[in-house]
Parts: structure tokens; C-alpha cells; sequence
DNA sequence: TTGATATTTAGAATGATTCCAATTCTTATG
DNA sequence: CATAAGAATTGGAATCATTCTAAATATCAA
């Protein structure tokens, strides 16, 4: 988890054309979520984050990554009422949540099937965003 | 709000069915359940049920509405971290939320859009359920 | 009718998240 | 470089949907 200055400069300079102030907190949790293609929660996030020198308030971690929502850095996931999850995956995909580990995967979503999805709506209503979210088991090999 | 001698023996026939026992208010809040085609939260539930002439108390309502889910009389659905809502609609549907309403609208799921959104998943994934829920705005005429 | 089991209940407890008000940073401007 | 105005950070308190608890009550098979 420590950058280099290359990595520092793209995080600043991603923070600032999402028109946020680059701060020490901001970068380090942007890097932490950026570092793992996983779902973390805010409380997961702050852990992983403890390594910052002088440490991070569990509140900053929920500014910085609302902020981040905001600013559509990253997105939220969320099952039934469970802890919101963070994701830097920003591409159009839907979540499948795997029952017996928790874990959370990523499936992408073709074109077509959100062409179809946005078909099966009534004159009139305007999307603005869909959500997708399986739960299941899985029967793969990966962790 | 009333209910016949006819309408409380079908509702207690299907909370027997689903392996419930017919309480007094088990049926109270089914029919208020069934009596709209609408989403309410827990605390609408409850509101709506104050007619029941000794009372029912929230914990009950809470109850009521769980083991509707779990018998599968009722579902779930949640937006964001907002209040779970519950829904009598038991045809396979993705739900529309009218961000300047708040409103809930079930939008009827094509037995094809299923089939697709199946084919999504890699091999190994056995879905258990899936939920679908679009946000954004609406230009109808009916409130 | 009765006993075994399930349900209801009020209020306390929980836990994720938000709010608050004081401190510390960032940055544009002189 | 110094500074001031606005932003961000912070620890702790507050919020609020939901769950838990343990005692009272209801259901139903026998």
C-alpha cells in the first residue's frame, strides 16, 4: 500500500477532474479501494486503511466515500439491509452474491441485455440507473 | 378494512398453506397487504393496521412481514439503505422507483429477459434469485 | 379441557450511518 | 512566502430501522 509518486500524481489527478480537493485521507482510500477487486465495506475500507501514518477517523472513511459516490469514482452495492459495499469497477455490471462465502462477483453486462432491460419499461418512465443483483452459489475453483 | 367470513377464511387458508398458524393478526396484516398494490414499509404496515380493535404492536408487524418472506406469501424490496418495503406481488417483476414520488412501480419481468439475464452468468453460477431495480423518473398521468 | 408449542408484546439492545461543532488543511491571492 | 476563506477531518453523540428478550397469551392436537 505504499505509492510510489507516479500512483500518488494519477490519484491526484483523478480526484481533482472529480472535482474533489486531493487529501491525504482521500488518496489513501482511493488507493485501498483501487488495490483489491473486491466489494469492501466502510468498516472493511477503514481497516485496510489503518496503515495511513498518522491513522484515519471511521467518519472520514464515510466521507471519502461518499464523496467518491458522488463524484461517480466509484459505486455502491447494496444487499437487503447488510453494510453498503464499495466498487471500483465502473463499467455497466450486475453483482452475484455467493451465499455460502459472501462474496460478492462482478458480471458484466452486455449492451444488449440492458437494451432489452430498458425495453420492458412503460412509456413514459426515464431510467437513470439499474441495478442487478443475483444471489446464488458457486461452484468455481477461484477463491 | 373489514373483512367478510369469506375473505378471512381464504386468508386463513393461505397462511395454513404456507404453514403459518392464523392468528388474529397474521390475517390483519395480510389483508392490509393484499388490499393495495402498493410497497410499504414496516411502519405503514403498522399504521395501516391500527384498526385491528385490541392493537398490534410493532414487534408483531415485524414479525408478521418476516414470516410472510420466509414462506414465500410476500417479498422484499430495498433501495439503497432506505426502509425494507414489502410487496404482494408474487409474479417474477423488477421494481421502478420514481425518485420524485418515492413511489415503487412493479414493471413485469418478459419470461425471455429472464432467460437472457441467465446467460450472463458464468459457468458454475446457480442463481437463487435475482432482483432488479431501475431508479429514475416518471411522466405519467396516474398519481 | 389441557398441555405442548408457537405467537405476541413492550421495551431494551444493536449496529450502520449521520450529525455536530471544534480543529486542521488546502489553495487562491496578495 | 503569508494569509485568509472555504473545505475537509475528527471523536463522539445522536439517529433510526431492526433485532432481541423474557414474560404473558394464544393455538391446537389429543
Amino acid at each position: 500500500m505504499r505509492l510510489n509518486t507516479t500512483e500518488l500524481d494519477r490519484l491526484k489527478t483523478s480526484l481533482k477532474q472529480a472535482g474533489l480537493k486531493p487529501t491525504r485521507q482521500r488518496e489513501h482510500v482511493l488507493s485501498v479501494l483501487l488495490a483489491r477487486r473486491d466489494h469492501p465495506t466502510v468498516e472493511e475500507v477503514w481497516q485496510r486503511s489503518r496503515t495511513l501514518s498518522r491513522g484515519i477517523s471511521l467518519a472520514t472513511v464515510y466521507n471519502c466515500l461518499e464523496s467518491f459516490v458522488d463524484s461517480g469514482l466509484v459505486k455502491q452495492v447494496n444487499y437487503e439491509r447488510e453494510p453498503t459495499r464499495y466498487c471500483p469497477n465502473l463499467r455497466p455490471h450486475a453483482h452475484f452474491k455467493d451465499q455460502e462465502t459472501g462474496r460478492v462477483y462482478d458480471i458484466d453486462l452486455p449492451n444488449e441485455v440492458l437494451i432489452q432491460l430498458n425495453s420492458i419499461l412503460p412509456e413514459g418512465f426515464r431510467p437513470e440507473a439499474i441495478e442487478i443483483s443475483f444471489h446464488g452459489r458457486t461452484k468455481t475453483q477461484n477463491s
